[in-house]
DNA sequence: ACAAGTACAGACAAAAAAGTAAGGTACCTA
DNA sequence: TAGGTACCTTACTTTTTTGTCTGTACTTGT
């Protein structure tokens, strides 16, 4: 098992919250378990073919042992295996909702900060043309 | 400037939100910004003796480019610099709270089952004794 | 026979983050 | 002249995380 976690600093519980959807897909791989609920490996692969098979595979792993989703396997052939969330990572999902929302809005003000600077360069950059 | 900062996918705003609070330490010191505000350099070094200078300061200056704090220097001797949180870290802040809670309820969850899964172990290892 | 699909596992390498240790400035005190 | 305070900077090393690639076991379709 190849997992020790950056262990984070916990005053507050932010450090192991963070521990577990720390990873670089994590949180997005919630999201799409929580919409798309069962879901097998496939689908998750084809939703988000950015994502390599092993980090796919060793993610949600790590996300069964914080008991965050569900992993359920049928004896069949070909193999069928489908991931869901559990009421603890349901729970999660909704705290991560208000962080989210703040990404996007910070998201936007930083845009709107870049295009002002870009503006404000253009505009210096007249100013000393024209002397 | 040694930053690349993991770059994580951002369906739902939660790319951009954790790549600001992402660091080891940042939203430990976001707190703590927004405790104590104002503090200088010297006092958060003193409140968390573990962060190394270096990431310190590092995190401070990500923080300060992302707009979520405030660095004001006081041109003294000896330097006096202070650091404060935006209104747009106090949102920051704000909106990490929830997940505090969340982590704080998954680590006592968890602290439970380890308990419990020692003690399904004794259990087991006694009746195999007795066996 | 051979490719394709399913759900992985493992070795190895690259990249990113964090840490260590030393130095640098600018002034003050002994 | 040495040492102290406060706030950093730089170079270098280690640790952690992510990515690439190859292989497994079994079945179905051509």
């Amino acid at each position: 098992m190849e997992k020790k976690q950056r262990k984070l600093p916990d005053s507050c519980g932010l450090g192991p919250a963070l521990a577990v959807i720390g990873g670089k897909w994590k949180a997005l791989l919630l999201w799409q378990i929580h919409q798309a609920q069962p879901c097998r490996f496939g689908e998750l692969k084809r939703l988000q073919p950015e994502i390599s098979e092993k980090m796919l595979i060793q993610h949600l792993r790590e996300m069964e042992a914080d008991g965050i989703i569900h992993r359920e396997v049928f004896h069949q052939v070909p193999p069928r295996v489908e991931y869901s969330v559990t009421p603890e990572g349901a729970e999660l999902d909704l705290a991560l909702a208000p962080l989210g929302e703040w990404g996007e809005k910070h998201q936007e003000r930083a845009e709107k900060a870049k295009a002002g600077a870009a503006r404000a360069a253009r505009t210096a950059a007249e100013g000393a043309a024209r002397g």
